[in-house]
DNA sequence: TAATGGGGGTTTTTT
DNA sequence: ACCCCCATTA
């Protein structure tokens, strides 16, 4: 008898210690997913399973260290932690590096970060000397996009790009040439970026006898969030499992919120398609929020044109309930000033700040409110947005980090040698020329570089001469314990930041964590894989001295929210162009996807729901002007008539001025000329 | 010829 | 706030 089974209603005891599968559980918000999962971990254990032959994949990191973290509290046992878990893209990378030769991958082939991978396209078009003088052609990032959501649905980059792009399908030609480039100089240089590693990953499991061993190596498979998962991931599974039956997959079509990602929910709800013999169970008790809350899910579930799949049902007392309640503010100032209000007053309720959310759909939606919280002095952090992985010294030390493992990384070169004064792009690059052989390669090992390095300091400026001197130093060394290797580079770095930017020395302060994270590795390129992979998700903001200890509000945009519940949840910008935002109208699809993220951000509250639509829209380019939103059209009449509406009394006497129907005009516009193209 | 700094236009969501 | 382009400067 398995420790939480006490715990369980019938249907989530009957997923729980289900037989062999292939097994889908459809699970509602709130439904006990989580709770689920881990005792079907614990009951596996429980029958004899071997730890490391459980692959857990989750949609997070965090969230398959939750599950473990759980498994191993209720049967007080280490040998837990040794169930392999971890998202697709980590499992990926620890499989090809353990593999690495059977897939003919260079030993410490590196990992892009998707802003690398953007620079390395933009590099590969300027090579090519194509697509640069002509007519406007798609930026690299969305020139990565492309490419991404190609190889991520199967679907032909002239499809992928009259659906994306259409204003320049007529270059469809082009990119296609640039991205085969793009695809052979990844592996020239020993790189590989996130896609890579999915399909990589692939491609070994569909060998006829490594795809054997790979899937060999676990008898249970357990998937988490399966409505996001995209085809080459559905692929992989299909490989993982090779008519093994030992598959459980939970998800929930409601909250299918990764469609620019190439995930469909369409593999959740036909999974019998790719997995034969599949059993159902659906989960729909609702365990985390308050009667009226699911009303108002329910409600917006009601107004989906094709439905979800699961109706919550209530399980929680409705006794005590507070309604939650839709505020109209006179605009966004007003609105930050009305939920930090909010905020103290249920704080004063006994409701903790960690306990409570704020939550939008654009990161930047919260840049308004982020100042009144610092003004008032309220701790808050962060989810979404801005990243830790994104300031750019972090990213030059794992430049190196990358460089000693693969002295062919280029990319990570040219980041190094333009940190030093006086070197732009041409100079970094005649610096990586200089390095070539005759096959026009770098050479792999560092030694090699090393004893070329004067053909460098041909090329770069004198006043370089002692940085780089230190920095093929660092690079070159051998046989160092890691974590004295990696401070080793940051030393060497140190000149090179401090001559590059404007704010030296709280960068420097930065990267001695990240010299840290080195001390249990093997392997350098490990750790700046591993950070690429899994950056520090929130980006703490000192609001002043903290007025209170150890407790701080969340801020985080509503994919970041996934997973996730809080007593109190507000949720700001409910205005139509906002939330659905204005870049997802173009398709029937895209507002339905919209939809669904506005119940994920609902049904993420479990006692008090408030939602703010701020009435007008201050611009910025001309003082004073102004343009009006209408509230979310998910707040349909239905939906409303489930929600308390407050109107401040300043907020009447606005409305009553003629209130023109344009929401804001930069959105207005931009969908007109998209009917240009 | 190349680096750098200023100014203008834009801004979804993330492994 | 960030990215891109352009003009200026070395």
């Amino acid at each position: 008898m398995y420790a939480s089974r006490q715990q369980l209603n019938p249907r989530q005891l009957e997923a729980a210690s289900f037989g062999d599968g292939p097994l889908r559980v459809l699970a509602g918000p709130g439904t006990g997913k989580t709770t689920t999962l881990s005792a079907r971990v614990e009951f596996l254990l429980e029958h004899g399973v071997v730890p490391d032959r459980i692959l857990l994949l989750t949609f997070t990191r965090r969230s398959a260290r939750d599950i473990i973290g759980r498994v191993r509290a209720l049967r007080r046992d280490e040998r837990v932690q040794r169930v392999a878990g971890g998202t697709f893209h980590s499992v990926a990378h620890h499989t090809l590096r353990r593999h690495h030769a059977a897939v003919g991958l260079p030993e410490g082939f590196g990992v892009l970060d998707p802003g690398d991978s953007a620079d390395l396209l933009d590099l590969v078009r300027s090579d090519l000397g194509i697509l640069s003088g002509e007519r406007r052609l798609p930026k690299k990032g969305t020139l990565a996009s492309l490419y991404s959501r190609s190889v991520n649905t199967g679907v032909s980059l002239r499809g992928v790009m009259s659906e994306n792009t259409p204003w320049c399908v007529e270059h469809c030609d082009e990119v296609a040439t640039l991205f085969r480039a793009f695809v052979s100089r990844k592996h020239a240089l020993g790189l590989l970026d996130f896609d890579d590693l999915l399909l990589f990953w692939r491609v070994a499991l569909q060998h006829e006898v490594l795809g054997a061993k790979l899937a060999g190596s676990f008898d249970h498979v357990l998937v988490d969030e399966f409505q996001d998962v995209n085809l080459v991931q559905v692929d992989i599974l299909r490989g993982l499992r090779q008519g093994d039956p030992r598959l459980t997959m939970v998800g929930d079509d409601a909250q299918a919120i990764y469609g620019f990602r190439g995930a469909s929910p369409r593999y959740l709800l036909d999974a019998e398609k790719y997995f034969e013999g599949l059993t159902t169970i659906t989960l729909e008790a609702n365990y985390r929020s308050s009667a009226p809350i699911l009303h108002v899910a329910n409600a917006l579930a009601a107004d989906a044109p094709e439905g979800f799949c699961a109706v919550l049902r209530e399980e929680v007392p409705t006794n005590g309930a507070v309604p939650p309640t839709l505020t109209h503010c006179v605009d966004e100032r007003q609105q930050s000033e009305i939920v930090a209000d909010r905020v103290l007053e249920l704080y004063e309720e006994g409701v903790l700040l960690q306990r409570q959310a704020v939550l939008f759909r654009a990161a930047h939606h919260s840049d308004d409110l982020e100042i009144e919280l610092s003004r008032r002095r309220i701790p808050f952090i962060k989810y979404g947005g801005l990243r830790y992985l994104e300031a750019a010294h972090v990213k030059d030390l794992l430049a190196a980090f990358r460089l000693v493992d693969n002295a062919r990384d280029e990319m990570a070169w040219f980041r190094l040698f333009q940190l030093m004064p006086g070197v732009g792009p041409a100079k970094a690059r005649r610096a990586i020329d200089s390095l070539r052989d005759d096959h026009d390669l770098l050479p792999l090992s560092m030694e090699a570089v090393s004893q070329r390095w004067s053909r460098v300091l041909d090329v770069l400026p004198n006043e370089t001469a002692e940085m780089s001197h230190e920095l093929i130093t660092a690079l070159s060394a051998r046989n160092q314990e890691p974590l004295v290797h990696a401070d080793l580079l940051r030393h060497a770095l140190a000149p090179l930041i401090i001559a590059a930017y404007d704010d030296p020395y709280p960068r420097l302060e930065d990267l001695g964590a990240l010299v840290l994270a080195c001390s249990d590795t093997t392997r350098l390129s490990d750790v700046a894989a591993a950070q690429a992979l899994d950056p520090p998700a929130c980006t703490g903001t000192l609001a002043g001295p903290p007025l209170m200890d150890e407790d701080w509000l969340v801020l985080s945009t509503v994919h970041s929210a996934k997973g996730l519940e809080f007593d109190a949840v507000h949720v700001i910008h409910a205005a139509d162009g906002n939330f659905p935002s204005d870049m997802s109208l173009g398709t029937p699809e895209g507002l339905e996807e919209e939809r669904r993220l506005f119940y994920v951000a609902v049904t993420r509250a479990r006692r008090h729901l408030s939602i703010y639509v701020p009435l007008r829209y201050h611009h910025h380019r001309v003082r004073d002007d102004h343009s009006w939103a209408q509230p979310s059209r998910f707040l349909s009449d239905s939906v409303r008539s489930t929600l308390n509406e407050l109107s401040l009394p300043s907020v009447i006497a606005h409305e009553a001025e003629p209130s023109p129907t344009v929401i804001d005009s930069f959105g207005a516009v931009s969908r007109q000329i998209s009917e240009l193209w």
